[in-house]
DNA sequence: CAGATCTCAGTCCGACTGAAATAA
DNA sequence: CTTATTTCAGTCTGACTGAGATCT
């Protein structure tokens, strides 16, 4: 029980500084994880579905970030031609400015995790997949 | 950055379980949370500073928290003796029973976390305290 | 037809800001 | 007087439900 209250506090403490660094992009950690997304994807757009599963992110919920990144010029709409029930949200070169400009501050300011070593993260990290394996978050 | 997205990720998917878990009992995570600080407590009673320390809530929340459970009939709000400014939350017979039953609930589903052995929670829990030592979150 | 994708309306929760009352 | 404690009003975000449009 002491490890759950743990990971829940690690959560509070590490959004509260992501938010901070990333307030004056104006962006928040949830548009933010959005956007690195895109700018991973091969032709920089995405179906609204697929952001949903790899962020396992509510439907209902996709469709409201994209709607604030698309109102920030940050994210255009566009149908999809493989799907004609589907949307792609695509980054825009705001947007690739954007989330490196956000990124460079986070590495400057070492997301937090400055106080562990090498081993330590990858420790956490893999003590951590056995949890979200369990859950079926296949996005490593 | 791993590391990070992981601790996001165990948090969501813990978050969600818990919320599921308790919802039977009508009670929120947060909600929980603070029953359960009050059953700790030697007199059942805290001063909402005091919680709002303990769990690093904002005061807003904390007021907004107590109101909650003071409407559930599971706290009640009494004057501090010690300290005119203060009001203390006390919980009350129904409340304990509602927050063993939820307890109950939570070790019978194994917080989800029955997939680690005693050492790897341990781990968890060391390397997780590192990082809230550094954010001065003291209450372990 | 059933099922997938997305949107919209609306609810709920928690975090926050700013302002105020009250007391130490 | 300054500071601490709590409350209130109100904003913002994200998670959700239910319903509906559109397309496979």
């Amino acid at each position: 029980m002491a490890a759950v209250t743990s990971i829940m506090r690690a959560h509070q403490i590490l959004l509260s500084q992501l938010d901070t660094l990333l307030k004056p992009h104006d962006l928040t950690f949830a548009r933010y994880e959005a956007l690195v997304l895109l700018t991973f994807s091969r032709t920089g757009s995405l179906p609204l579905s697929r952001i949903g599963e790899r962020l396992m992110v509510h439907p209902t919920s996709v469709t409201n970030t994209v709607d604030r990144l698309e109102r920030a010029g940050l994210v255009r709409r566009m149908p999809n031609p493989r799907d004609g029930r589907g949307v792609l949200a695509e980054i825009t070169d705001r947007g690739r400015e954007v989330v490196e400009g956000a990124t460079a501050d986070l590495m400057a300011a070492g997301f937090a995790m400055t106080m562990y070593g090498e081993a330590e993260l990858e420790e956490m990290f893999g003590l951590l997949r056995t949890l979200r394996v369990a859950a079926g978050d296949f996005a490593d």
